[in-house]
DNA sequence: ATTCTGCATGGATTG
DNA sequence: AATCCATGCAGAATC
């Protein structure tokens, strides 16, 4: 029997019947559970019972949940059904600090309230303790479709202590529809890593890492981290099923997206070792051909062909003084003498022996015994095991004298050592485009963290060097700089002498007022009216060319500027919410409705002085639009919204405030008018600016700090307190 | 400089 | 081909 939610067809179908037979779970009437519904058993991963569109759910989504995670998320209650209705493994993303966690769409749009505006509305959802977490569930517009999301979730998601590749679940609770968001850690070596790019054989712990917190997968499905021990009952060996289904998951989640993986320290660690002995190994390829450029004095050697990877090899000094280069045969394990500067490729076997065609065999002796070998290069190369044993120990009397073209560690330190005490400068090979006997930063410095300290009035050669070279790039950047704001600038007036050609000949055409300062720095909103006619802005009767007719509202600036400074309930009042404030529900029509009769008391009349800000206007505008947002869409988080009845319920039904407004079409309607082209960029900014406190109305100095404080407590954003509503 | 925010992109998956 | 969704990115706000 398959185990994960992508199995056979066959599968499937059982669990569609199984669902059929009971929807919800819970109390040991596990739905669609053939299986042990007793304390350890297994739920076997199904589609979702209920939910609109619940047949268009990925089996990926499938809960399978287990009646001791149920148990937990329903405190032991057993009279209360829950209803399982999705998980989701977490992506980095999700369990980043950014604080977002992707919805599966269909899931969102089963399971979560309808929301028809981006910034959707606060979800308050119960974790497994208890404890009660607002979320704001909001989608982004993505390609004729959405994107949900859930914003805030890092306090959640660090008070579960979960990672990436962690699941989270999400169950309702059928008493009173609240929603319950579980977890499920993955084993310990998938906590930190792609979950679908590591395999956990059988051999590995039967793919339990740490059996109190693990996934145990039996033929069943898999079990939880939940509390207990788990059930071992399973006639088919865990490390098998937990093949299988990594095997499944391979190249799935984390994420879809297999070849973003992502490293842990010790991943990073090996990585960073790896890549710094690349860098050894890197030579100019063969066949490539250098230029020498020379900057700030000093020759650089450029190749038009990236590196290759070398062999690694050893240099010795024979006793004539001369070095020699030492390669070891990947076929025989033979150590084969080869001139100094010889390119000896990654791969490479007695017969490339080019050099000497007496020894370009396997067959052939070798030139010198080991022993005598072992002594020129020290133990590590010509240990037992020959090949690929490189751990060369250069002697300390060789140390000064011989420089290794390929261990790390002995040439680091040589170069450390030549640097420090300022011996001539030797041969190194630490870049590829740096030859033995260059001179140039690069080489002359030694490794970090090595050589002597320099202080700031140190004028050593490699203080000397940096210092000029740091004084070039200041140069460079100033200079590119300059000519970015000179093509600013000179786009800018460009732009204006277009506009006012433009304005001059729709003012030949009657229509303008030629009196419109076309000279502006930048050009002034003007303010439309429904039929797109200004009429507060300083083109007054021109028609706007970015009206967009099937746009619903149009609101004036100078309006918005007057509400921001009415008191909150002023303004609920007047726009005919009041009882929003006390608490009656108002849902996504009632910010329409809004929006309309805003639209309706647009005021006619607007002062010279009033035109001439427009910009400081324009900029209030944006602060306000977040007001309003604020006012209207985030008021009494105690009457958030519980959760949703997948069955069908709108969400003006539910017992609770679900206010959002908006504020991105009024902001997008504004900005529209300032410049249509602009405006999307504009929209960008939406939702940002002071935030407001929801305790006095004030804004708030510093937002940041309250959020992060009121993150801490609530566990949500988009909800602010100023100090003195905080008590600080 | 850092964090927040709203997309935009493109690889992976599905139909 | 269409869609999903993980993540990158740029601009704005904030520290």
């Amino acid at each position: 029997m398959d185990c994960g939610g992508e199995g056979t067809e066959s599968d499937k179908n059982v669990s569609l019947d199984r669902t059929k037979a009971g929807g919800a779970v819970g109390g040991g009437a596990a739905a669609g559970s053939s299986q042990s519904a007793g304390q350890g058993s297994l739920r076997v991963a199904r589609p979702p019972g209920e939910g609109r569109g619940r047949n268009q759910l990925l089996p990926r989504y499938w809960p399978r949940i287990t009646d001791q995670e149920l148990k937990q998320i329903n405190s032991g209650d057993t009279q209360t059904t829950i209803t399982p209705l999705f998980e989701k493994m977490l992506s980095a993303s999700d369990a980043g600090r950014i604080g977002r966690l992707v919805l599966p769409k269909a899931c969102a749009e089963a399971y979560f309230p309808p929301i028809h505006q981006p910034e959707g509305l606060p979800l308050r959802i119960q974790d497994v303790t208890g404890r009660d977490w607002v979320f704001q569930f909001r989608f982004w517009p993505n390609n004729n479709s959405r994107m949900y999301v859930l914003e805030g979730v890092t306090p959640c998601i660090q008070s579960m202590k979960l990672h990436a590749g962690d699941t989270v679940t999400f169950s309702r609770l059928e008493a009173d529809g609240k929603l319950v968001m579980g977890y499920r850690k993955a084993p310990t070596s998938l906590s930190s890593q792609d979950a679908g790019a590591t395999r956990v054989g059988p051999n590995a712990s039967n793919g339990l890492s740490n059996p109190s917190s693990a996934v145990i997968q039996t033929a069943d499905g898999w079990a939880s981290n939940v509390g207990a021990p788990k059930s071992k009952e399973s006639g088919v060996s865990i490390g098998q099923l937990w093949s299988s289904q990594m095997d499944r998951k391979r190249g799935r989640p984390l994420g879809s997206k297999s070849k973003r993986l992502r490293l842990d320290s010790i991943d990073s660690m090996l990585l960073k070792s790896n890549w710094e002995e690349a860098q050894e190994l890197l030579r100019p390829a063969p066949s490539a051909s250098s230029t020498v450029i020379t900057i700030d004095g000093h020759e650089f050697e450029e190749y038009s062909e990236p590196p290759v990877l070398a062999k690694r090899t050893f240099i010795t000094k024979a006793p004539s003084g001369a070095q020699e280069q030492w390669a070891q045969c990947d076929d025989c394990g033979t150590w084969r003498r080869v001139p100094v500067d010889a390119f000896v490729p990654a791969r490479w076997s007695c017969s490339q022996n080019s050099w000497d065609q007496t020894r370009a065999q396997c067959s052939a002796a070798q030139e010198v015994s080991s022993d005598k070998l072992e002594v020129l290069l020290g133990p590590g190369p010509t240990s037992e095991g020959g090949k690929q044993e490189y751990a060369p120990k250069v002697t300390p009397t060789s140390r000064e004298e011989n420089v290794s073209t390929t261990s790390a560690a002995a040439g680091l330190d040589t170069l450390a050592q030549a640097a420090s005490t300022s011996l001539s400068p030797v041969r190194t090979t630490k870049h590829p485009r740096h030859r033995p006997g260059c001179t140039c930063i690069v080489c002359i410095q030694p490794p970090s963290g090595k050589g002597p300290k320099h202080k700031a009035s140190c004028i050593c050669n490699v203080c000397v060097t940096v210092k000029r070279r740091f004084r070039t790039l200041m140069q460079r950047r100033k200079k590119r700089q300059c000519e970015r704001e000179f093509e600013a600038f000179r786009n800018k007036r460009e732009w204006q002498e277009e506009d006012a050609s433009e304005i001059a000949d729709i003012g030949r055409a009657g229509t303008v007022d030629a009196a419109n300062d076309v000279d502006d720095d930048l050009p002034t909103p003007p303010v439309c009216s429904r039929d797109g006619v200004s009429e507060d802005g300083p083109v007054k009767g021109a028609i706007d060319l970015n009206i967009q007719p099937d746009h619903e509202e149009r609101v004036s600036m100078v309006r918005l500027l007057q509400d921001a400074h009415l008191p909150l309930s002023a303004y609920l009042h007047q726009q005919r919410l009041s009882s929003l404030y006390v608490g009656d529900l108002v849902s996504d029509h009632v910010s329409n409705d809004a929006t309309s009769s805003h639209e309706d008391t647009l005021s006619e009349s607007s002062s010279k002085a009033e035109a001439d800000n427009e910009l400081e206007v324009a900029g209030h505008v944006r602060h306000e639009a977040q007001r309003t947002q604020t006012s209207l869409g985030y008021v009494e988080q105690p009457n958030f919204v519980e959760s949703w009845d997948a069955r069908g319920v709108k969400p003006s039904e539910f017992s609770g405030d679900s206010v959002h407004s908006s504020s991105s079409k009024f902001e997008f309607t504004m900005m529209n008018n300032v410049a249509a082209s602009s405006a999307k960029k504009h929209v960008t900014g939406a939702g940002r600016g002071r935030q407001i406190c929801i305790g006095c109305g004030e804004p708030i100095g510093s937002a940041a700090k309250e959020r992060k404080n009121l993150d801490a407590e609530l566990g949500q954003k988009y909800m602010f307190r100023c100090c003195l509503c905080l008590n600080l």
